[in-house]
DNA sequence: AATCGTAGTGTTTTT
DNA sequence: CACTACGATT
């Protein structure tokens, strides 16, 4: 059969075993994908095993539809009703058909983080407890791995010598009862209570194991113990499963991941057969010998290694810079004298780069000087779109209409636009309803009928009452888009926004403006979009899902993103004692093993050509320090590397950077020159491209249509993001979004 | 109630 | 240095 054709002898066997548990070492670039959507193609065409009966779970929805779309290549429409999904759209959608089994409605709302830690803030002020001797932070990092681990609030039992830990265990107690009065749930309950639920009602469970005949997990490394004990659950009886992993790609500990899990599989599934795929598909040897050598010297690992017979490949460069700075700029020479202008490799193009750094703060530097050059980039991470304030609010009315015992949000959208209710009016109504046990939206309708409330917020109060429930009324109707759209008009949201015009304001006008398209689009393409699979859908994407590579642009990312993806060319900037092994308090072997492999990973991430560089001195917090070569350049093998030398510091006279005081001067002196009238009807033709770079370069000379003349100062950020510093003669420096500004450039 | 200014504080990684 | 949380101000 023509399907096992294109796999090796280790990835047939991994295919063929379907029956009972399977583990699946797979090394880094061993065509671990393949085998898993390989093996979902055997087992329905070779095997008959009926598309709806295999659930196949990985943890980025962007792994998901990838497998998804792979399956679709092999098997066309047969395909269909194959459920492929991450943890935890699974367990959102097993908990829409069940939740009410736990005493929730079936129109639940996930809190993300921002809202979790908001919940978090409120219930802990209710109870009177001082931030600075709790910190929130460390509360909520701590409930989360309570959920992590299994455990409920009543099954928590502190010690009692730890006043900490007693009151963590009042704080989870009420943090949990107010998220079910919101009938709201954070991420970590969606595991949580899905298990729960499995492990109370059997009917349930039953159903999902007949369902889930055939269980593939990928990433299992990853898992943690929840996500472990839903998938024993899953599988009792059949125990027809698949995991894949990779020991040595472990970089999820912090967050609860029990590379335990992978380790003990053996052990937790008796007569479980073992394939490891060794041979690697994507490295040079040079690559992948240094990566070998790296994660060697872990000590918690399982043996294995890595070969290829690929080429040798050119060898790994190493560049010590004297700063940050500096060290940018060896990346970016890089980029455009080596890379793109080389002969031989005459199809890279800014695609086929990555440059990777252990935390967003690092990508700084690096984006300045790639603005400089003009080099097209994203970022993989950092600001995401979900999470801006204006998307959180708009985000936070479609919650509420969806469910109107969300507090949470209730309390975000109050005032936002300012209406005139305040923070006391505010905690009146929360005391009321608690007492009367109604979510505070109810409370609040409530409230109106009685008379404590003045008589001025009493009626702002109805107002926003109406408000609500108008939308509550139209979104039967309306589509969610036309929703968003009344919405935004009738709250004056948008209005404020724009009445405001800062380069800010506008620049969340535009952010509203995208998620509308989105939502239009997403209206096109399917045929019913619901309020709730809509913000379910939004809670659950993450920045690497909304990664799209189709652009020609440079990647920049944490080490964390880059796990599972792959470049031809790669830099890991920043291999520096403290930052690539990150220090942090309390140190264990584990945590640097960890940070072992995350250099790992990124190592192997490239597949020709691999670039490190480290900086002598690097400013944290705007203070120098000098850092060590982090020792994992130690353990690479010498024969294997090659130094870039230091390029002579070219005088900075040359920089672009110029005072804007003398672009005053300047501008204001050529002014003065009555000529310029014409001058600019000559030039009055010139459009600024829709897409792609601004053409604006520091120094020009450019017209907006209210400030008038002015010079560029600066310019930061890339394409719809651009802004730039302008200085007016009439109005000073200011900083614009360009997209925006309607600059018609004079010269 | 809303806005402005300041002091203190903190940077790992995120489903 | 950059952000935010809080306090003082109108």
């Amino acid at each position: 059969m023509s399907l096992l054709n294109d796999l090796n002898p280790a990835q047939r066997k991994a295919v063929l075993e379907t029956e009972g548990s399977l583990l699946v070492f797979a090394g880094a670039g061993s065509g671990k994908t393949r085998v898993l959507t390989y093996r979902i193609a055997y087992l329905i065409q070779e095997k008959g095993v009926s598309p709806r009966n295999i659930f196949a779970v990985t943890f980025t929805n962007k792994a998901a539809n990838e497998m998804r779309e792979r399956v679709e290549h092999l098997l066309g429409s047969s395909a269909r009703g194959i459920w492929i999904s991450t943890f935890h759209s699974a367990c959102a959608r097993i908990l829409r058909g069940h939740i009410d089994r736990l005493g929730f409605g079936k129109n639940f709302v996930i809190y993300d983080e921002d809202d979790q830690e908001r919940h978090l803030k409120t219930v802990m002020k209710e109870l009177d407890l001082d931030f600075k001797m709790f910190h929130p932070r460390a509360m909520q990092s701590r409930i989360d791995r309570l959920k992590n681990e299994g455990m409920m609030p009543e099954q928590y039992k502190p010690s009692p010598f730890n006043i900490f830990e007693k009151r963590l265990a009042l704080v989870y107690q009420k943090y949990q009862e107010d998220l079910r009065r919101n009938n709201g749930v954070d991420f970590g309950d969606l595991l949580l209570f899905v298990t729960l639920l499995f492990r109370k009602f059997p009917d349930v469970l039953g159903s999902y194991q007949n369902l889930c005949r055939y269980v593939m997990v990928d990433e299992f490394q990853d898992t943690n113990l929840i996500q472990y004990q839903l998938i024993r659950h899953l599988v009792e009886g059949h125990r027809n499963v698949c995991v894949v992993g990779d020991d040595d790609q472990s970089i999820y500990r912090w967050r609860g991941a029990e590379v335990g899990n992978i380790l003990n599989f053996e052990r937790d599934f008796p007569g479980t057969k073992v394939v490891t795929l060794e041979q690697n598909y994507r490295s040079t040897q040079h690559i992948l010998e240094a990566a070998n050598h790296v994660v060697k010297k872990n000590r918690f690992r399982k043996e294995k290694a890595l070969w290829t017979e690929n080429p040798e490949g050119e060898l790994l460069t190493l560049y010590v810079a004297e700063d940050e700075e500096d060290e940018a700029r060896f990346v970016v020479r890089k980029i455009s004298n080596d890379i793109l202008s080389n002969p031989e490799e005459s199809n890279r193009a800014y695609r086929h780069i990555a440059i990777f750094y252990r935390i967003n703060a690092q990508s700084r530097a690096l984006e300045e000087e790639l603005v400089k050059h003009q080099i097209p980039y994203t970022i993989v991470g950092g600001l995401k779109f979900y999470e801006r304030k204006e998307i959180k609010d708009i985000l936070a009315y479609l919650k509420l209409i969806a469910n109107p015992s969300d507090g949470i949000s209730l309390k975000r959208i109050i005032n936002q636009p300012p209406r005139g209710i305040g923070e006391k009016t505010m905690e009146r109504i929360a005391v009321f309803s608690k007492e009367k046990g109604l979510p505070l939206y109810e409370g609040m309708r409530e409230a109106l009928k009685e008379d404590w409330l003045p008589s001025g917020s009493k009626e702002r109060i109805g107002g926003f009452v109406r408000l609500i429930e108008e939308f509550s009324e139209e979104a039967k109707t309306l589509s969610l888009s036309q929703l968003t759209l009344t919405l935004l008009a009738r709250t004056g949201y948008l209005e404020r926004l724009k009445e405001e015009g800062t380069d800010e304001a506008l620049s969340r006008v535009e952010n509203i403006d995208e998620l509308v398209n989105v939502l239009t689009e997403l209206e096109q393409g399917e045929d019913q979009v619901s309020l709730e699979t809509f913000l379910e859908k939004v809670s659950l994407v993450t920045d690497v899902d909304l990664y799209v590579d189709k652009e020609n642009r440079v990647s920049l990312m944490t080490l964390h993103c880059a796990k599972g993806l792959e470049f031809p060319v790669v830099f890991i900037v920043g291999m520096e004692e403290g930052l690539l092994p990150h220090y942090r308090k309390g140190e264990e072997a584990e945590d640097l093993e960890e940070e072992r492999r995350l250099c790992y990973v990124g190592i192997t991430r490239a597949k020709k050509k691999l670039y490190l560089s480290r900086a002598e001195e690097r400013s944290t917090f705007g203070v120098g320090r000098a850092n060590l070569p982090s020792r994992f350049l130690d353990e690479l093998p010498y024969e294997l590397m090659q130094m870039e030398e230091r390029e002579r510091r070219r005088d900075s006279l040359f920089s672009q950077e110029t005072h804007w005081l003398d672009d005053f001067n300047q501008s204001g002196n050529e002014m003065d020159f009555p000529m310029q009238e014409s001058r600019f009807s000559e030039k009055q033709d010139i459009v600024i491209s829709p897409d792609g770079f601004y053409p604006l370069r520091t120094g020009m000379r450019v017209r907006h249509p209210q400030f008038g003349d002015g010079r560029v100062k600066s310019i930061e950020g890339m394409n719809e993001n651009q802004k730039a510093t302008i200085v007016f003669r009439t109005e000073g420096p200011k900083r614009l979004k360009v997209r925006y500004a309607n600059l018609e450039i004079l010269e």
